[in-house]
DNA sequence: TAACAATTATTGTATATACAAATGTATAAA
DNA sequence: TTTATACATTTGTATATACAATAATTGTTA
């Protein structure tokens, strides 16, 4: 990821705007990546990412603020999601009987069955897009990333 | 940016797993940032990022597959946002007498004034977003990313 | 208790984006 | 010259997302 050469320029850019530039040649890789290895399985890394949480929960029901809560990226529209999902029998929705106001939102075990095959996936992408990292500067970029 | 607290997860992930959902944290946090700099002027990043791309080409007007092979994050719809910029009067095109296929795009001087006025938002931004590192940490986190 | 405010989720709408198809132009081949 | 192919951009369409408005329920207070 080779940033003057990626946006073309002579000029050598500021170190504070070619990190910003850099970090954000970073994440459309990570993107594109993720999402091409996640096509087999017709699921978008929003609901990839929704499912991970339901099952975090270990059995527990989430509402609608609790996943919006833990996403990644946030979604004003967690409700439209979740639809995407019950469509595919990944996960089932109630409402709370202690407070009607809210829903309950749990993984079904089809939800998890799908979840175990895509995790194997992501791993192996996780793992091909650091192949070149060492441990040690995993390590030291986790702390870099901690400080911004 | 703290991962584990964010996330809000007891169990140790996967140094991989970690800096992935690292980066995208980062990445959301520097999107919101900047969108909400850009606000006042009432134009997006993408529309920001193609006014610099337009500048940087120095009077020489580019054409679109230019101004995409530039872009940090592709789009694919460039003509649209570009519609955009030419309603503001940032932007004129015409067509290209050499290969009337093509387009030629460049930056009016109205364009030019309002960049200018937009860089020194952005450079307080960035500097904003990057206060918790020193210049060395700066260069080390390049590095890093380099290798992505 | 009635009125009002706060909480939680859903829906509507406008814009953004991805992808494919269509348009118009130029170049090459038959 | 006609046909085919490649090129550069535009347009159509479906989905994604942001933001605001609405609906339903619960909590608070006068």
């Amino acid at each position: 990821m080779n940033v003057e050469a990626k946006i073309k320029t002579d000029k050598s850019i500021p170190i504070r705007s070619k990190t910003i530039i850099h970090l954000s040649l970073v994440q459309t890789k990570i993107n594109e990546t993720i999402h091409s290895a996640l096509k087999p399985f017709d699921i978008s890394l929003q609901q990839f990412n929704v499912l991970r949480i339901l099952r975090g929960q270990k059995g527990v029901p989430a509402n609608l603020n609790t996943i919006n809560e833990r996403m990644v990226t946030k979604m004003s529209n967690t409700t439209r999601l979740v639809d995407k999902l019950i469509i595919k029998d990944f996960v089932a929705r109630q409402i709370c009987q202690k407070n009607r106001r809210k829903v309950e939102i749990f993984i079904t075990e089809i939800g998890l069955e799908a979840l175990h095959e895509m995790d194997a996936v992501m791993t192996q992408t996780e793992h091909k897009l650091l192949e070149g990292f060492t441990e040690n500067e995993l390590t030291q970029l986790n702390e870099l990333l901690h400080k911004l």
